[in-house]
DNA sequence: CACCGCCATGTTGCATGCAGAAATGTGTCT
DNA sequence: AGACACATTTCTGCATGCAACATGGCGGTG
């Protein structure tokens, strides 16, 4: 299966060439980890000495993540980290269950081939052991063959706008479905959850099998809202919420 | 003072200061205008020449560009017009039911103020005369309301995050309600349709008042389908399609 | 003491020169 | 005549210098 990977590139972690795509990825995982904070302005030339980029590929990875969502442009020009509450938090993962759940409405409505249904069904098979097993191995396994279940519900809805539309709100922190859910592999609601999440899975081949376009839109949507629970488990966990990426972007007030 | 800029060409449409939105605004509006056909590629140094702004502001008005959703980038670099199939449209069309839906939802279940209420009702009031009427100022009037209703509707959802997915989705061709209807004011089919949008609205009103979230989503998901109503009526009557803005980007083999 | 204007500084926006790479055309060899 | 190698051209990506704008502090004045 080669899950592996956990020793991808040694020595620089972006092993892209052009420096642009290097500022974009080396400034996400910076603003994502914490280094700076919401509110902070992203002024150039810190930034081109911080990165080792300069200025001009710099200006454009500013602009792709201000399309991304992670900075806001200033009217005066520049840019600051955006910030982003709990409540935006709730309704990323309630679009993205609405997304995703178009998505397999398509897929039921459109008719999914055989080949496709079996892939599903195999990658159902392959997780169906993992939920009863606690080790972190196995968490990751899930997590992998889970992604690879959602990508193949993607391209089973033959949609790039309806994909393109998923990955602009998943491009956001905490929107993601593994975003939340792997800081706390070994407690026992988690097992809980992913008893469910599996359940969920069985449930949408069958409605996609059968053209039950709307049942499983309701499965996928019932099946995004996981990730809130997952989020209140975080939340109710002092310390696990500083594993997730992007959470020095939350602000806590306890609003809701 | 105002030394410079007397040679600033004062005709000029973009009414814009920065270099990078002038750019932006003029090639959206060529590529839309069918100045370039799908597949063309954008190369710097002609548009430089056509825009008569420089290479830098340009680049990142095509990144911003690529993000909209109009270009294409290339992986040996340099950005091509976008192609759209009707297939497109549709789900375009699909999906911004989708979202609305969503965002009426919202408006219904988190609770309307009387305030907003009672501006969506008088812009009700003042839409319903003007279904009646078939002269063009009346449906230059129609749109207007329209677009202020849904404003207020997004507004109310208060979700900056569902603002900026519908947002998204509308930077396309084809996805905005009034890009499909302004072109057949005068069909008769029109005046029906209209008739029935103003019912949906009085009947989203309602649901949003009565805080009937799953009622509101369908109505909106309905509205929205008028456009491939619309849509059906551009492309029946053969000549309106050119009017319409961005159908040089359109790909008419008889697909579906 | 408060307020206003001015200057200094930092920052963004823009233009252009340069280098490397892809694409294109040409000439030669088989 | 076709194909391959090479040269030329065009293009993108990048770095940097320059100018205008916004900002903040300081001093002057009422």
């Amino acid at each position: 299966m080669a899950v592996g990977n956990t020793l991808r590139a040694p020595m620089s972690v972006h092993a892209n060439r052009t420096q642009m795509t290097r500022a974009l990825l080396s400034l996400r995982e910076r603003i994502l980890s914490g280094e700076f904070k919401p509110g902070d302005r992203m002024s150039e030339l810190p930034l081109v000495e911080r990165l080792g980029v300069s200025r001009t590929p710099l200006r454009l990875a500013l602009v792709s993540l201000e399309h991304e969502g992670l900075l806001r442009s200033l009217p005066a020009g520049g840019y600051v980290v955006r910030e982003f509450t709990r409540a935006d938090i709730r309704d990323a993962i309630e679009i993205r269950g609405v997304l995703e759940g178009t998505a397999a409405r398509f897929a039921a409505e459109r008719g999914a081939s055989r080949r496709d249904l079996r892939a599903l069904r195999t990658i159902n098979d392959s997780v169906e052991p993992l939920v009863r097993r606690a080790d972190y191995e196995s968490f990751e396994r899930y997590v992998a063959l889970n992604e690879a279940f959602h990508e193949r519900l993607l391209r089973m809805a033959e949609s790039p706008l309806l994909r393109r539309t998923i990955e602009g709100v998943l491009s956001l922190p905490f929107a993601s479905p593994s975003a939340l859910v792997l800081q706390h592999a070994q407690l026992p609601e988690s097992r809980e959850i992913l008893i469910v999440a599996h359940r969920h899975h069985v449930g949408l081949v069958e409605a996609i099998a059968q053209r039950e376009g709307a049942r499983a839109d309701g499965i996928a949507r019932e099946h995004a809202r996981l990730s809130l629970t997952n989020l209140e488990i975080v939340l109710s966990h002092q310390g696990l919420l500083d594993e997730v990426p992007g959470a020095a972007l939350l602000t806590l007030a306890p609003d809701d």
